[in-house]
RNA sequence: GGGGGUGUGGUGGAGAUGGUUACCACGCCGGCCUGUCAAGCCGGAGGUCGCGGGUUCAAAUCCCGUCGCUCCCGCCA
């Protein structure tokens, strides 16, 4: 069926293209019927096109023309033709022309749409996740499906030029207890045992670095068993890359440019690199967050000089217990009502402040709130540069209670008071991590990234004597506060990595059950490695200027871990549980 | 596991101090119309108000429970 056949894209026909007979294929995007002329627009992956039917077209044009809906399949037989000026539209790429049908053909038809193929539907994310193959049509998410196989082929197209394999590890491999909850799948040979879906390929980058391929990347699938948010799925997409023979320089600057390259080639937004650097303790300080939102300023100032003898308890016990009292400047912001600062309070509260101080300054000084502390101590609060018409907001606590509540609350100003710069694409590295973190329902020392993170070499004397000090070989990607990429320089050498699992708290008989195969493996000459894994999906997201992942995923999960187009998961038959040995518990 | 928001014809929203036939827009069906492009005009169909229970003469509306979606805390090496 020849004549069913596009010759040309509904994206494609130009005024080049006038009296040139074309058939197009496409799916019918609105009819504008006038009685004895009708128009439709026909539209496919690459464009719209305006497609006539004349008061003096042929029999069969007239008679299927009559029966066209939205959305059915069609195919057109037609000449271009240039519009007459006057019906000219400049808002379509082909607003010049139109095509004069001679022959329209239904391929297929459709039933009434749930909901209009348009970008300014407001159908709610329910429903289109139950239709996403209509939701899918639309401009808008065809451009971020597009973007996203742009950022993919961009990436492979960088790392491959600079010499990097791209391997496939398993998705069926074993489970090792760490860090998040695994998916585990069960064995039908081995009926009570199981694999584990990867949370990353982790061990076999770094097991392929013993095997001699130093540069390795891999677009791959990360699967983790915790409750899904806007930027968190179940099921993720990885930029996942190891090297060896490198520093952590090295990684940063292959990832700039790689960020640069992406960027530059997928919308035309050259990077300026290197990017900003931070370390882990300036961020939170500074920022009240690991991943600081770098779009606007609003910076966290250190208030315990305030506390010093301020006759409010508050402030003065949490610095005598050894936290710290920080504070936030709101420019103007003294026309806070109660209301505003309570919902601010309420917010610092989720994240374990037990409160959120304030002051207005006014022109005679601190007013409202707490200051009846401080109106006869106003040389304490000159440090903070506050003027006449500003809010002074404080949160006394834990040094990191008092960093993280507080960032939220500059968080949250950011957005109401528009403060950030939607163009801006905030990139910085944080560094300086502390390689263990305490863990106070365990009793004892964790590892903060992986437990085959390198410490710092400076801190490898006091490795036992003061975990708490030392700072990883590790580093984060953030972008306008999203954690874009975190990685880390390894542990190759066998010795160093025994008084890890000896920190942790690790027995070598446990390591040896656990992750035996990449030691044994770190018994044959491993070279010094390292690497990174950007996430594919926050990235498209920042990109494409969304505020969740599941715009750039074709086909995500609910934050519940269901999929309402095809109602995953579901229950599956006796049978097929009966062969894998398993019974379901009420 | 916890907290906030939300659920009303196919879609999105209004209705919330309980009270006639649940309103609007879009879509759908029928009709008119020769230049529209979110076409226009006229007419029409379409609803267990998420689900279950309760209070009441009377519930979309009040109460209890429950489910879905979503944002956040916990969790996510």
């Amino acid at each position: 069926m020849d004549k069913n056949r596009r010759t040309l894209t509904c994206g494609e026909p130009t005024a080049a293209h006038c009296d040139r007979e074309v058939i197009l294929n496409g799916w019918v995007h609105r009819v504008r019927d006038h009685g004895g002329i009708r128009f439709f627009n026909l539209r496919d992956r690459y464009g719209q096109v305006q497609v006539v039917i004349d008061t003096d077209a042929p029999e069969q044009v007239k008679t299927a023309g009559n029966e066209l809906k939205l959305e059915y399949c069609v195919a057109v037989v037609g000449t271009v033709r240039r519009r007459p000026e006057s019906m000219v539209n400049p808002d379509m790429a082909s607003g010049e022309i139109e095509v004069q049908a001679t022959e329209i053909n239904i391929l297929s038809t459709s039933e009434p749409l749930p909901f209009m193929i348009e970008d300014r539907s407001d159908a709610r994310e329910e429903t289109r996740l139950k239709y996403r193959y209509l939701d899918l049509r639309s401009a808008s998410m065809q451009n971020k499906m597009r973007l996203r196989h742009e950022v993919s082929f961009r990436v492979r197209e960088y790392l491959s030029g600079l010499g990097f394999y791209e391997i496939e590890t398993p998705t069926m491999i074993k489970s090792t207890p760490e860090g998040a909850r695994d998916f585990l799948i069960p064995s039908r040979l081995h009926p009570g045992k199981f694999y584990a879906m990867p949370q990353s390929p982790q061990l076999y980058k770094q097991i392929l670095m013993v095997s001699g391929f130093d540069r390795y990347f891999q677009i791959a699938h990360c699967f983790r068993d915790e409750d899904a948010r806007g930027d968190r799925q179940l099921e993720h997409t990885q930029v996942d890359i190891e090297m060896s023979f490198v520093s952590a320089e090295d990684i940063f600057a292959l990832v700039e440019g790689m960020m640069n390259h992406v960027f530059t080639h997928a919308i035309d937004h050259p990077l300026p690199t290197p990017f900003v650097r931070l370390s882990y303790h300036d961020a939170m300080n500074r920022y009240g967050s690991d991943k600081p939102d770098l779009r606007f300023a609003l910076e966290l100032q250190d208030a315990a000089a305030l506390a010093q003898g301020s006759g409010f308890r508050v402030f003065e016990d949490a610095v005598a217990s050894g936290g710290a009292v920080k504070a936030l400047v709101v420019p103007g912001g003294a026309t806070m009502s109660r209301k505003d600062i309570e919902s601010l309070e309420a917010t610092a509260k989720t994240y374990g402040a037990k409160g959120l101080a304030w002051m207005k300054i006014g022109d005679t000084g601190p007013e409202g709130g707490v200051s009846k502390f401080f109106t006869d101590k106003t040389d304490l609060i000159q440090p903070f540069e506050a003027k006449a018409g500003d809010l002074l907001l404080f949160v006394a606590d834990t040094w990191k209670v008092a960093c993280t509540a507080l960032g939220a609350v500059r968080s949250s100003l950011g957005k109401s008071l528009d403060l950030v710069d939607r163009t801006a694409f905030a990139f910085a590295w944080i560094v300086d991590f502390p390689l263990f973190e305490w863990d106070d329902e365990k009793g004892r020392w964790e590892a903060a990234h992986h437990m085959f993170t390198m410490p710092q070499e400076q801190y490898l004397d006091q490795l036992e004597s003061d975990p708490g000090a030392v700072k990883g070989d590790l580093y984060d990607l953030v972008c306008n506060g999203f954690e874009l990429a975190s990685g880390s320089i390894r542990i190759h050498n066998a010795e160093l990595q025994s008084r890890i699992f000896d920190i942790v708290g690790f027995s070598r008989d446990e390591a040896q059950k656990r992750f035996g195969f990449l030691l044994d493996a770190f018994r044959y000459g491993p070279p010094p490695h390292g690497g990174i894994a950007p996430g594919l999906d926050r990235l498209v997201m920042i990109m494409a200027g969304e505020q969740s992942i599941r715009e750039v995923i074709a086909f995500p999960k609910t934050t519940n871990g269901m999929s309402p187009m095809d109602d995953s998961p579901s229950e599956v038959d006796a049978d097929q549980l009966k062969d894998l040995g398993i019974q379901i518990v009420e």
